[in-house]
DNA sequence: GCCGTTTTCGGCCCGACTGTTTTCAGTCG
């Protein structure tokens, strides 16, 4: 896939751009395009050379740097701007606080050579008689480059919104709240973030600052504003409050929310009508007149836009759908009939398999599928062939027991190193539902692990691959796999693919979801719990799917018991055996 | 560098906070 590849070139351009005081303009157009290359779900490798200039963002000097990279794997502008700049710039302009402007500046007059050096210069006062800069700045610089050092990268949303939440509660007891929200990337459920925005209505502002500069995790001030103040807290992630009036509300939590490119979209197109949008409402250009603000909703009445749902906020088509009236109607979890991807203690979950159905049915599940690993996986005390027969036992037992619920007795069988599945198809045939993955193998070759899946794909008795992309937010990688190949496979063998909810796990994501949807490639959202209260994890799952545009039609397991067999077991189907 | 039911040239989103200033540039979101 060229399109991350470009897009991060582009990017970098627009770094040394900045460094260079370039038009800023200019500067906004290779992150634009930047952006637009990295959601596009088209390879461009595959997109024929005249109609790059189609995607958004792109006009015909970018197109030919695409081509040119496509065709030579560098791009001559950008070998140019680094032989330009020394990479040290760049690194010293990453220090959070410190911009293009002083980069250059810090790098013109010193002739730093290294981010140890800064810091030496910043603590020796070296720093201080630059135009601009004094003991303060240099105080600042020093802390900047200890952030960095912490390392405050993008974490998984599965361990920071359980901190957001409780920030939340806290604020709520501590502080004169009339109303407290979550927003940015968090509310828009982007599968990593990188800080904790917080929207507050209140009547005394100055009292919320307080109470939230004075809370018990907080262990740095950044900032502190009357309407708006920032944070370290001790888990090393900064957290932004922002304070305002009813009337602004809603204004405030769109802008808050972002994402910041369709932010800048929305405003665009306020212009363009006369209008003017900022936090506190939507404005009349000519006489200044407030047009609305106190609702989430009025900007988007007002210009002519469907409401746009936080989890599509990332200018990569949302808008445009909103103004032809056809944004797709999201799944939700509510929509969700069942769990088809759950471990019991026979293997290495938990609780029982009655437990689990018990808990299931109580979330107001019609199904469970009950998929234990298969023996290869020694280590989660996987299933043989006999442990599985007898399981089937338990299964229809707890099945007599428990009235308008079914459990259906499923696997979770290892994809082996050859592509094979863990388990014979004697075994395989005898389950209501065959999940396969991939657990070990993870840096074979992607020729190798991509025909190892596409093999599993073409057993008739597997109907999803779990967790097909086998990452592990910020611990490790996805394995090197041809997930195009994988997608059009699926379709052929109308093999469902799996959106695994574990936080860590988020995969398929959101980008490919959006292509299995083009391709006609069914989905299915399963928690992969290993304990009851895990269930709860399906709300991740669920927003990438929403993030990936999919609405109740384009989830499997939204379907009832029998069309949800209809539509995974082979051999009702038969589809697997005539493509 | 992109883009056009006002435009193929001249526009291009908006504001809070900080530090060093005496009116503002830089940074961030």
């Amino acid at each position: 896939m060229k399109n991350r590849e470009i897009a991060m070139i582009f990017n970098r351009i627009a770094d040394y751009l900045e460094i260079k005081n370039d038009n800023p303009f200019r500067i906004r157009a290779y992150r634009r395009a930047s952006q637009n290359l990295e959601s596009l779900t088209r390879n461009v490798e595959d997109a024929p050379e005249e109609e790059l200039t189609k995607i958004p963002g792109i006009g015909k000097d970018l197109a030919a740097k695409i081509i040119e990279y496509l065709k030579t794997g560098r791009i001559a502008a950008y070998e140019e701007l680094k032989r330009e700049i020394p990479p040290i710039v760049l690194e010293i302009e990453s220090i959070p606080g410190i911009g293009p402007r002083t980069a250059m500046l810090i790098y013109d007059k010193l002739r730093v050579q290294s981010i140890d050096e800064l810091e030496r210069f910043a603590s020796e006062h070296k720093l201080s008689g630059l135009p601009g800069i004094k003991e303060k700045t240099e105080e600042n610089i020093l802390k900047g480059i200890a952030m960095l050092r912490r390392g405050m990268e993008r974490r998984p949303l599965g361990h920071v919104l359980p901190i957001a939440q409780e920030i939340v509660g806290r604020l709520r007891q501590n502080a004169p709240l009339k109303r407290i929200d979550i927003a940015g990337s968090i509310r828009r459920w982007k599968e990593t973030v990188k800080d904790i925005d917080i929207l507050a209505q209140s009547d005394d502002p100055e009292a919320v600052m307080k109470a939230f500069a004075g809370l018990p995790n907080v262990k740095d001030v950044l900032m502190r504003g009357p309407t708006r103040s920032s944070v370290i807290i001790k888990e090393d992630l900064q957290v932004d409050l922002r304070v305002v009036g009813k009337e602004s509300y809603g204004a405030a939590l769109a802008y808050f929310t972002g994402s910041k490119e369709h932010n800048v979209r929305l405003r665009e197109m306020a212009v363009k009508k006369g209008l003017s949008i900022n936090e506190y409402g939507i404005f009349r250009v000519r006489d200044n007149r407030k047009l609305g603000g106190e609702h989430e909703e009025d900007a988007y009445k007002i210009l002519g836009l469907q409401f746009v749902p936080p989890e599509l906020r990332e200018d990569s088509g949302e808008i445009e759908a909103a103004l032809e009236n056809r944004l797709p109607q999201l799944v939700s979890v509510e929509d969700i009939r069942g769990d088809l991807h759950v471990h019991s203690n026979w293997s290495d979950g938990v609780n029982s398999i009655e437990q689990l159905a018990i808990a299931a049915k109580e979330r107001g599940y019609s199904y469970l599928c009950i998929t234990d690993h298969s023996q290869g996986l020694g280590i989660a005390h996987g299933l043989t062939v006999e442990r599985l027969m007898a399981q089937r036992k338990e299964v229809d037992a707890v099945n007599k027991k428990i009235k308008n619920f079914k459990i259906f007795h499923g696997t979770e069988v290892d994809i082996k190193s050859d592509g094979l599945p863990d388990l014979p198809d004697e075994a395989l045939k005898t389950l209501d539902i065959v999940v396969a993955s991939i657990h070990s193998g993870f840096k074979q070759s992607r020729e190798q692990i991509t025909s190892r899946i596409v093999k599993a794909m073409k057993n008739p008795y597997v109907s999803i691959i779990g967790h097909p992309t086998g990452r592990l937010l910020g611990e490790r990688d996805a394995y090197d796999v041809d997930m195009d190949e994988v997608l059009k496979t699926a379709a052929e063998t109308g093999t469902a693919l799996e959106i695994n909810a574990y936080p860590l796990r988020l995969d398929l994501n959101d980008i490919y979801v959006m292509k299995a949807k083009e391709i006609g490639v069914f989905i299915v959202i399963n928690t992969d719990a290993h304990d009851i209260p895990q269930f709860d994890f399906m709300r991740y799952g669920v927003s990438i799917a929403r993030r990936g545009w999919l609405e109740k039609k384009d989830v499997v397991n939204t379907l009832d018991v029998k069309q949800l067999l209809k539509r995974l077991k082979p051999e009702l189907s038969s589809d697997k055996n005539i493509h």
